[in-house]
DNA sequence: GTATTATTCAAACGTTCGTTTGAACCCGGA
DNA sequence: TCCGGGTTCAAACGAACGTTTGAATAATAC
């Protein structure tokens, strides 16, 4: 009894997720079949429906079980630094980091962590509405949150330009998390570099703190170039 | 004789490549069926094969049609701004307009170029390997030739980070033409403000610009928040 | 007007898809 | 020992997939 292997609860439900994760990313939601999955994970074809009822229900499990612990410690993040600061106002960098740090800490897990974090970088914008719909559902109070916070700590930037760069800031993040090591579209980045979060952190800060308390854009009439 | 439809040349091709790109954008590649894109354009179930090859020669044809010409007017553009500034170095500003405005002013044709301009947010991070090989190489002699301006604009930047910050904007603007409109994750944003792309490109080239501009990261060693 | 090529058409090809079924199996509590 | 709920299994379901075929039709050349 004192050499044995980690608690076999639900261990059918662990594989299954963990095969839908690398494959989903590997080949998109619709180009994994339930075939080639439960192969994988090396259970019964019939076993996703039994225990998750049907593909869409896995999807739905696979992109909950990271990304609901994911936005807790982004929330809990934030609360911390507040705590810290007093009353006083943040540094837009600290927010920027309680966002983007618990994400890409799961660049550097090879095991499950990266392939949930290029599956979710590419779920923002995945053709289903039914995706695209839970996402922007369980992100719906972080970002309310983060965007108070930004509100508090940018108070020389407009509420409509704020939105707008939150908007971009959150697309900076998911392509970088979605693309940044399968296309390399710009040649020139240290291989080695690419899995390192610490200095992803630091280099998606900096710019996206720049970005963040850019002077306002021309407010309208541009004709001439 | 004197009342006649435009040319039909190649009218089935026309009308084809029009519905796979509304398609296509709308349940993405996997998500079409040869049967719904031909019944929607209007012709037999055959004429994609006999006209194209196969599903795969469609996409592949769906984007060249607006990527070539998209990429060469960026080259002009860029190629223009610089004859205008004679010897002197170009403002990022001017870089980054050279680089978005042409994709930006597809946003507010309601036809079909913001079809595939969402489309093509959306193919940087397709789960197909061949997908986004054709991505890169089409984009591949467009962005070192920006790369290069950029270099040339920004000579405090290190190379580095200059790379890494391309990423960063090319994300910014891919994101934002797949996903502006389709999910809302941060609530705010005037509805009618969408799709101004003088708007858009001036919100986009602030943000960007001052990104581009940012003091360099913190070099390494960082270990307290 | 006839010969030749290009295009369209309805029908079927074989394969793969997600899901369901009902029997077999495992295992702790009476 | 037998029972019963939870789980796994091989097999099959009907539907949808991309592609191919060969005849019918339209367009062009001579």
């Amino acid at each position: 009894m004192t050499l044995r292997a980690v608690k076999p609860i639900h261990e059918t439900q662990t594989r299954i997720l963990d095969a839908a994760e690398a494959l989903f990313m590997q080949h998109g939601f619709e180009g994994t079949s339930m075939r080639s999955l439960t192969t994988r994970a090396g259970v019964n074809l019939a076993a996703v429906n039994y225990h998750f009822g049907s593909k869409d229900a896995l999807i739905e499990a696979v992109l909950r079980r990271r990304l609901d612990p994911m936005n807790a410690a982004r929330l809990a993040a934030l609360d911390q630094a507040e705590r810290a600061a007093g009353g006083n106002a943040l540094a837009p960098e600290t927010i920027i980091r309680a966002f983007i740090s618990t994400s890409l800490s799961l660049v550097a897990d090879a095991r499950g962590g990266r392939n949930f974090i290029r599956l979710l970088g590419r779920s923002y914008t995945d053709p289903s509405r039914a995706i695209r719909a839970l996402i922007g559902q369980l992100y719906a109070p972080v970002l309310e949150r983060f965007k108070a916070a930004f509100a508090r700590a940018l108070p020389g930037v407009l509420h409509e330009d704020l939105v707008w760069r939150m908007h971009f800031m959150f697309g900076t993040l998911s392509y970088t998390l979605a693309a940044t090591d399968t296309v390399q579209l710009i040649a020139g980045a240290k291989p080695e570099d690419r899995y390192d979060p610490a200095l992803l952190e630091d280099r998606l800060t900096a710019f996206l703190a720049a970005g963040l308390l850019a002077p306002a854009a021309r407010s309208s009439a541009r004709k001439a170039a």
